[in-house]
DNA sequence: CTGTTAGCGCATTCAG
DNA sequence: CTGAATGCGCTAACAG
């Protein structure tokens, strides 16, 4: 139809002209129909004659015409943006991208688009993002919380947002959460160093003030006072922030007089820290480790690291499903999921304390 | 101001009668002053007294309010909406991961929200979801091309959106990229071998069909070429779409009856998986391997993996940054950025080949 | 300094 | 089966 233009062959002609994008009105122009009749071929809303349809298809084809969501949501009745927040810790941690792509499988077969952000562990930074994905209107919201208290999403929610709370409970709002087993998991993860024996272990923790670290300590203590092992409060060190911090905390435990015979990790990048400090002094082989949540490759170091292993796809797939079961209309109270962790036994977990002659 | 109902303290009140999402229109109402008046304070402009100006803010906290930046860029002039998309390989990669938080950082600092996906090496999706964002109306996209062929986005960069490919140049659309040294940077690495003395050097590559491993297969060529030893195509493999499969091929490889000295890795998952082969063949020791693309804990294994380091932060950084340039109204040519690899000798690369006795 | 009017792109409501 | 009017929440252009 455009053979005068062969080199523009098989793309949109008119689109060159028009000096914006395309609405409804200039396919409605170039079909020759009515905006209305448009918006039901969009919307696949019955009522069209097969002729009108195919002109007005010809019609979007040629301007390239998308509708644009945003009006859309305006104008709908629930106003749905297909569109969704998630806040994580950090999204070049595996733990959460791991957790984003799995949330990613849910949401796009259904056309929900996702915004991701990284908290840092900063309270503030949750607040503003939460506020800037309100501001676009999303129609739900997977947090994994930062801060000790998320009574400011009250107003969201009776907005009709949707929102989950992942890794941590949502503290003063009652919402869906997703968890890990953190205290009964730690537990597992103690008891299996000390049933190999130990009965010096350190505690080696990323920052103290978050809920999961308080429970993987909690089960650090529970599984020694079942043990009947008092809780040694030098061998316990939180707040390492970063595998540096913990590489470096390691290696002055360990220099320590009474050094311990084994170190539970409470979180990847502290475990992945502990590892290079006992590599670093040659000690892999003989002090035994336990950490909390898998990581890529914990089963090609020499030791093998022994993890209490986190689920994160698990995680993510089950709470974008209860989000878009919210988003869908459940009104049910909120509930709370857990997902068990598991211990897989790589080496460095099962090494045996040095006999004490 | 609502000793009435100490329960509610400090909580908005009247956000709880309103069925809705407020509205500027009814920040005005409780502010008394009209709605243009709350436009000005919302986005900052001049021209509202102090005492106005406060009575705005006030109504605002009480009722919770947040501006719909959808309705704002359907009104406003330019009709940005402070979003872009990002689309990468698979957000669970830690290069893509590592991209996707550098980029990340240079956009919420300007209150510029991500949509983040992942392409699986799908040409489809890749259609899919930029179309989703463009329905989104995203200001900018950031995309590592899965497809051989991106001109169907001629109309989108025509309707103002900028675009900047990432890690793979566009096809057939002209438009700024963000590039690594692929050939340059493949070919250092094998002269890393050569180096060390291989003279038979076996190349392992994931998709045939993309770019990035066409340019790391040439210079792998390239450097054979230049060292004058000529290519042997039954040590070239190619397709090994995934961790096990790479680490299948290289046990096949090293069974052979005349198995390379070396191998050249040329993807991160790829290497991961030869480690895994050599590994359990025992062969870690004896084989050479270089990688291209560094991946965590690479250090940390025995003996560490030498790699073509790819520096996925700095490109992330630079295409963002480059992206929010077009955005601000930048109209200049596009250009293509290169970011250099880096040679990070670790061990397994230094490997010498056995005595030729 | 403040308010009024119009309209962005679209879906809804109601008329044919 | 099709279309014309109205208004979603907001800002631009223009009054006062």
């Amino acid at each position: 139809m455009d053979s005068q233009l062969p080199e523009t062959a098989g793309m949109p002609i008119r689109s060159q002209q028009l000096g914006r994008r395309p609405t409804m009105r200039d396919v409605a122009a170039v079909a020759g129909v009515s905006l209305k009749t448009v918006s039901r071929v969009v919307n696949g809303e019955p009522g069209v004659s097969s002729t009108l349809g195919r002109r007005v298809r010809e019609a979007i084809d040629e301007l390239d015409f998308r509708p644009n969501i945003g009006a859309r949501s305006l104008r709908r009745a629930g106003g749905r943006t297909a569109t969704v927040g998630l806040l994580l810790e950090d999204v070049s941690n595996p733990f959460s991208s791991a957790l984003q792509r799995a949330v990613e499988d849910v949401a796009i077969p259904r056309g929900v688009m996702v915004f991701t952000a990284s908290l840092d562990e900063d309270p503030q930074r949750e607040r503003e993002l939460t506020r800037a994905f309100s501001a676009r209107r999303a129609d739900g919201l997977i947090i994994a919380p930062a801060s000790n208290d998320q009574s400011y999403l009250e107003s969201e929610l009776r907005a009709g947002t949707a929102i989950v709370c992942i890794d941590r409970e949502a503290k003063r709002l009652d919402v869906d959460s997703v968890l890990t087993t953190n205290v009964a998991g730690a537990a597992a993860g103690m008891q299996h160093l000390l049933d190999h024996g130990h009965r010096r272990i350190a505690f080696l923790g990323d920052r103290a003030d978050i809920t999961t670290a308080q429970q993987r300590y909690e089960g650090y203590t529970e599984a020694l006072t079942a043990a009947g092992i008092p809780v040694d409060t030098s061998i316990v060190l939180s707040d390492l922030t970063s595998q540096a911090l913990a590489q470096a905390a390691a290696i002055q435990l360990l220099k320590q007089p009474d050094p311990p015979t084994a170190v539970f990790a409470a979180q990847n990048l502290v475990t992945i820290g502990v590892a290079r400090a006992l590599r670093q002094m040659k000690r892999e082989h003989t002090v035994a480790l336990v950490g909390f949540d898998d990581f890529p490759l914990a089963d090609l170091l020499d030791p093998g690291i022994t993890v209490v292993a986190q689920d994160p796809t698990a995680i993510g797939r089950l709470a974008a499903t209860v989000l878009f079961d919210r988003i869908g209309g459940n009104e049910g109270p909120p509930e709370t999921h857990v997902v068990p962790t598991r211990l897989i036994a790589r080496g460095s977990g099962e090494i045996r304390p040095p006999d004490p002659a």
